[in-house]
DNA sequence: CAGTGAGCGAGCTTCCGCTTGACTT
C-alpha cells in the first residue's frame, strides 16, 4: 500500500501530473506557500507577541530570524499531506523551479518532517509525460542558498511594510500602508500627475492637401503633409518639450509654423504646381509578437477585451483548471516542443503551408528577472483546440480565442511588404519652395498578421494598417486638389491604466506575475488611486504619502530599488553573499547609509500638517496664497478671506476631480462657492428658504440657505438626517420636518416644556436640565407626552441609557473569583470582571467564549497594565492639559477606528453613529 | 466642515508572493 508522495504547488497540475505519472505514485498540492510569517497580532504566537520586535515576527538582533506560522486555513491541509506521507516510502517534492518554489518546498520539508525515507527535489519547466518523467528519474538536492534567497526577500518586504506603514499611520492617516511594491506603483502614477500639471501646451500648425496624381493612376488621389519650407523641417508634436518649448536639439533647425503663417502658405499656394522630388521604397517586415505571458495577456485582455487585469485572471484561472490553457502565471514566452508543433500543424492546417517559418520560432525571455519556472500561455495539449472546438462562451471563450490566436500567430511567418514616402515640392507665390511628404504602406504578405495583429494603446496605428500611394517616379507632376492649414496642440503624458502601469512595473522589475493584478487593488483600495473611466488618477492623498516616502525614505522608494534587491538576491542565491549581510544593511545601514530602522526612528520632526499642504497651482510660480489640504475627510482648499486678513475660507474639493484640473481658476470658484456637494430640496413652505441637503462633520444633514442680506449673528436651522434617510433621497418635506425640531411634546405637571431632539448620541428628550435617551429616532416625532412622562418617572439611566443586558455571563474568574461578564462596547464586546475590561480579540466570538478564554484575556489584560502603569496616568493628564498634537492625533485613531466597526459589526452601529 | 444631553473597556491597521476556494454583495 505504500507509494511515492509527489507535492507540487496547483490542485490542477497535481491532477494532470498524477495521469502521467500512473499508479505507484500519489501527487497532491501545496496549494502555495504553506507557512508564513503572522499576517497580524491574532495569528502572532503568544511567546513572540511581547518581544520587542514581536509585531515583525522577525528577530532583528539575533541574526533576523523569522518566525513563521501554519495559516489557519492551511492547517488542515498540512494534516492532509501529513497522513499522505505516513504511508510514503519516498516524497517528490516537486514544486516550481524559482525562488519562491524552492522555499515552499523547504517549507515542506521542516513542516512535514519525513523520517527515514528518502526525499526527492524534483523541477520540470512543462507538463509533459515526457518532461514529468524525466524529471522523475532526475532528482535534484534542495538548493538552499535560493531559499535563502527568498527568506531574505520575505523578510525584507515583512520589515519595509510593518515598519513603513506606521510612519504613515502616525503622520498622513490610520490604516494606510507603504511597501516596496505597492509604493512605488504609486509613486509612478503620482508622478506621471506631476508631469502632466507641470505640463504646458505647445501650439502649432502644419498643412494638409490632397493631391491627384492623374487619371493614369489607379490609386489617384492621396493625402500628404507639409515638410519642409525653404529646407528647413516644418515642426511637429515630438519637437516640443513639456516646457511647451522647442527643445533645443530641434531649435534653430526646423521651423515652428503659426496660424498667420500657414494660413499664409495656404493661400500662396493656391496655384501652385507640384513635382514629385523623391520616392523613396522600402522593404517592410514586420514579425510576431512572443506568446502570452502573465502581463502582455493582461494588457492584450484590456485593449481588446475591455478586461480589467484581475477579471482576466480569474477567467483564465478557470481556463486553466478546466484544462483549456497552460498556466496562467509565468514570466516566460517559451513553448513546448509538442506546442510548438501544435502550433506549425493548426498553421498549416488553417492557413497553408506558405505561411508556415521553415523552423521553429524561438522567444527568448524578454523580462529581466525572469524566472522561467513555466511555459507561456497557450492553449493547453499537444494538439490545441479551435476557440469553436471548446465549446466554451462568453468571457471563457474570448479569452482563449485571444490566447490560441497569439499562440498560433507566433508560429507564422514575417508579415512582409513595401513602405514608400514620396516628397512632393513646389513654389508659392510669395516665393517659398514648400516640400509635402506623403508616406504609405502596402502589405505584400500578411503572414502572422492574419492571424492576429496586436492592440494599441491610446490610439496609435496597428501593426496591419496599411495606406496606398499611387505609383509616381521622381519628376511626375502632380496638382493639388486642396490644401488646408490645420493647428495642434501637444498633449500631456498619458495616465496610466491598469495595464500600461503594469507593464511599466514589469519594465522595471518591480513585482511578480502572481501579484500585478492584486497591485492594483492593493493601491484602489487603500484610496491611493482612482479609476476615472480605464485611467488610474492619483487621489492628492497618495501626493501626501509619495512626499512622505520620498523626502524620508528616497532610497526605499527609489525606481530601482526591487531592480538592486533582484540583483542582490541573485549573489544570495549564487553563494556569493548572506542573508544577514544584506539584511542588516537594508535594516541596520552601513558607512554613511542609514538603515530602514534609523530612518523610521529619526522622524519626530516630520511635520504633518506641512506634508499634506500643497500649493495652489501645484506647478507654477504664481502666489495665489491658496492650498491645498489633505484632510481628515478629503482634500479641501484654503484660501486668504476677502478682506484680506479676515479667517481663512474653506472649500472642499470634489472627490473626483482629477489633480491636473485644479487650477487657479477652478480653486478659485471652488472657494467662491463653497456649497462642495450640497443637493437643493426646494423651497421651505414657510419661510422660503432654499432648503439643501449636504455632509459635515457629524455626518450628513439639512439646512437652509440664509439670504444674503441676512444679519450676521443670523444662524440658520440644521437637522442630522436620521439613520433611515440618506442624502440622495432626502426630500423637502423630511427636511422641514428635521428643521422644525426640536418638537415639543408637551409640559410635565409643574408646566415645564418637554422637547425632542436629535443630538450627538443620538435622539433624546429635554426637560430643562434634565435629559433622557430615546430608542428611536422616528421617536422624536411620534412619542407622546405620557410616553416621555413615563420615561421622566423612571430614575435616569447611566450609560447607554436602556439597561442592556450583558451579552453572557460566564463563571467566575479563577483569578480574582469575581464573576466574569461579557458586554457590548463602544469598541465592541468585552469581557469584565468588574475591575478590569478586555476586549475580545479578531477571532473571538461571543458564543465560543470559554470560562479559561475569558480569565486568558484578562490575565493579558492585567500584565499590560501592569508593564504600563504610566499610560494610564499620561490619560489622565492629557484630558486636563492636553498638548495640542497628541489630542489630534488619538481623535483620528479612534474615528477611524470607529468607521472601521461601524463597516463590520452591526452591535457597534448605534454607538457609532452617535460619536 | 452644523450643532448638542451622557459616561466609558482599546486594539488593530500594515508587507510581497505562492496558491484556491469560501465567503458575501
Amino acid at each position: 500500500m505504500s507509494h511515492k508522495l509527489v507535492i507540487v504547488e496547483s490542485p490542477a497540475k497535481a491532477r494532470t501530473i498524477a495521469g502521467y505519472l500512473g499508479s505507484g505514485y500519489v501527487v497532491e498540492s501545496s496549494i502555495g506557500h504553506i507557512r508564513d510569517l503572522p499576517n497580524n497580532a491574532a495569528d502572532t504566537p503568544a511567546k513572540i507577541k511581547d518581544k520587542p520586535w514581536g509585531r515583525l515576527a522577525v528577530d532583528v538582533d539575533n541574526g533576523f530570524q523569522p518566525y513563521y506560522v501554519v495559516p489557519r486555513d492551511k492547517k488542515s491541509h498540512i494534516s492532509k499531506l501529513k497522513s499522505l506521507l505516513k504511508d510514503a516510502d519516498e516524497l517528490f517534492l516537486a514544486t516550481d523551479g524559482d525562488r519562491e518554489g524552492e522555499a515552499i518546498a523547504w517549507h515542506l520539508l521542516d513542516e512535514l518532517k519525513p523520517k527515514n525515507i528518502p526525499v526527492k527535489r524534483m523541477v520540470f519547466h512543462e507538463i509533459t509525460k515526457q518532461a514529468i518523467v524525466d524529471a522523475a528519474e532526475h532528482p535534484r538536492e534542495l538548493a538552499m542558498d535560493l531559499v535563502e534567497a527568498q527568506e531574505t526577500r520575505r523578510i525584507l518586504d515583512r520589515l519595509y511594510g510593518y515598519e513603513v506603514s506606521p510612519v504613515l499611520w502616525r503622520k498622513v492617516m490610520s490604516g494606510l500602508s507603504a511597501g516596496r511594491v505597492q509604493s512605488v506603483a504609486t509613486r509612478l502614477v503620482v508622478d506621471r500627475e506631476s508631469e502632466r500639471m507641470r505640463f504646458r501646451v505647445a501650439s502649432y500648425w502644419d498643412l494638409e492637401g490632397t493631391f491627384d496624381a492623374g487619371s493614369a493612376h489607379e490609386q489617384r488621389m492621396f493625402p500628404a503633409k507639409i515638410h519642409s519650407v525653404d529646407g528647413a523641417r516644418v515642426a511637429r508634436g515630438s519637437d516640443f518639450g513639456p516646457d511647451g518649448q522647442l527643445k533645443s536639439a530641434s531649435a534653430g533647425k526646423v521651423v515652428h509654423l503659426e496660424r498667420a503663417r500657414a494660413e499664409g502658405l495656404v493661400a500662396a499656394l493656391a496655384d501652385t504646381t507640384y513635382d514629385v522630388r523623391s520616392v523613396e521604397s522600402k522593404p517592410y517586415k514586420r514579425s510576431p509578437y512572443a506568446p502570452f505571458r502573465t502581463t502582455t495577456l493582461q494588457q492584450e485582455a484590456s485593449r481588446k477585451l475591455g478586461m480589467s487585469a484581475s477579471t482576466t485572471m480569474s477567467v483564465a484561472q478557470r481556463l486553466y483548471e478546466n484544462g483549456f490553457i497552460t498556466y496562467m502565471r509565468t514570466d516566460s514566452t517559451t513553448l513546448s516542443d509538442g506546442a510548438v508543433a501544435a502550433a506549425r500543424d493548426q498553421v498549416r492546417e488553417l492557413y497553408g503551408a506558405e505561411y508556415v517559418p521553415d523552423r521553429p520560432r524561438v522567444y527568448a525571455s524578454k523580462v529581466k528577472n525572469a524566472q522561467e519556472a513555466h511555459e507561456a500561455i497557450r492553449p493547453a495539449g499537444d494538439s490545441f483546440r479551435t476557440p469553436a472546438q471548446t465549446r466554451l462562451t462568453g468571457e471563457q471563450f474570448r479569452l482563449y480565442e485571444l490566447i490560441w490566436m497569439r499562440t498560433v500567430a507566433s508560429q507564422m511567418k514575417d508579415a512582409t511588404g513595401q513602405s514608400v514616402t514620396i516628397r512632393l515640392g513646389g513654389a508659392a507665390s510669395s516665393g517659398e519652395d514648400v516640400v509635402f511628404s506623403a508616406s504609405g504602406r502596402v502589405i505584400t504578405f500578411h503572414g502572422f498578421l492574419k492571424a492576429y495583429v496586436e492592440g494599441t494603446d491610446h490610439g496609435a496605428a496597428t501593426d496591419d494598417a496599411e495606406t496606398r500611394l499611387p505609383a509616381v517616379t521622381e519628376g511626375d507632376a502632380v496638382s493639388a486638389a486642396s490644401v488646408s492649414a490645420s493647428g495642434h496642440e501637444t498633449k500631456p503624458p498619458a495616465r496610466y491604466t491598469e495595464a500600461t502601469l503594469i507593464k511599466e512595473l514589469e519594465e522595471r522589475e518591480i513585482g511578480r506575475p502572481s501579484t500585478y493584478a492584486s497591485i492594483i487593488g492593493t493601491i484602489l483600495n487603500r484610496g491611493y488611486v482612482y479609476k476615472k473611466g480605464t485611467a488610474l488618477v492619483p487621489a492628492w492623498l497618495a501626493f501626501s504619502v509619495v512626499r512622505l516616502l520620498t523626502e524620508h525614505f528616497p532610497r526605499q522608494i527609489d525606481y530601482e530599488f526591487t531592480a538592486q534587491m533582484e540583483d542582490v538576491l541573485d549573489e544570495i542565491a549564487a553563494g556569493r553573499s548572506d542573508r544577514n549581510t544584506e539584511l542588516a544593511e537594508f535594516y541596520f545601514g552601513s558607512g554613511d547609509v542609514d538603515g530602514l530602522k534609523t530612518l523610521v526612528n529619526e522622524l519626530g520632526d516630520i511635520d504633518a500638517k506641512e506634508l499634506a499642504t500643497f500649493p495652489v497651482p501645484y506647478a507654477g510660480d504664481e502666489e495665489t496664497g491658496i492650498n491645498l489640504r489633505v484632510g481628515r475627510y478629503g482634500p479641501y482648499l484654503e484660501g486668504p478671506g476677502d478682506d484680506g486678513a479676515g479667517a481663512a475660507k474653506r472649500a472642499n474639493v470634489p472627490d473626483d476631480l482629477p489633480p491636473d484640473e485644479l487650477t487657479v481658476a477652478k480653486a478659485k470658484e471652488l472657494l467662491a462657492n463653497p456649497a462642495g456637494e450640497e443637493r437643493e430640496l426646494g423651497r421651505h413652505p414657510e419661510t422660503g428658504l432654499v432648503v439643501v441637503a449636504k455632509n459635515g462633520r457629524f455626518g450628513p444633514y439639512v439646512t437652509e440657505l440664509l439670504p444674503e442680506d441676512a444679519p450676521k449673528s443670523a444662524k440658520p436651522r440644521t437637522g442630522s438626517l436620521f439613520g433611515s434617510m440618506s442624502l440622495d433621497t432626502v426630500g423637502i418635506d423630511e427636511a422641514v420636518k428635521l428643521l422644525s425640531l426640536p418638537r415639543v411634546v408637551g409640559t410635565d405637571a409643574e408646566g415645564v416644556e418637554i422637547t425632542a431632539q436629535n443630538g450627538r448620541y443620538g435622539p433624546y428628550l429635554k426637560k430643562g436640565t434634565d435629559s433622557r435617551s430615546l430608542t428611536s429616532e422616528d421617536q422624536i416625532f411620534d412619542i407622546t407626552v405620557d410616553e416621555a412622562l413615563a420615561i421622566y418617572a423612571q430614575p435616569k439611566q447611566r450609560g447607554r441609557g436602556a439597561a442592556k443586558p450583558p451579552l453572557k455571563e460566564l463563571g467566575a474568574d479563577p483569578v480574582t473569583g469575581e464573576p466574569m461578564v461579557v458586554k457590548d462596547g463602544r469598541f465592541g464586546p468585552y469581557v469584565t470582571d468588574g475591575t478590569t475590561n478586555a476586549s475580545l480579540r479578531k477571532d473571538d466570538t461571543v458564543e465560543d467564549l470559554t470560562v479559561e478564554r475569558a480569565a486568558e484575556l484578562l490575565v493579558e489584560r492585567r500584565e499590560k497594565d501592569a508593564a504600563n502603569p504610566k499610560k494610564k496616568a499620561a490619560k489622565k493628564g492629557a484630558k486636563k492639559a492636553p498638548a495640542k498634537k497628541t489630542a489630534a492625533k488619538k481623535t483620528t485613531a479612534k474615528k477611524a477606528a470607529a468607521k472601521k466597526t461601524t463597516a463590520k459589526k452591526s452591535t457597534a452601529k448605534k454607538t457609532t453613529t452617535a460619536t
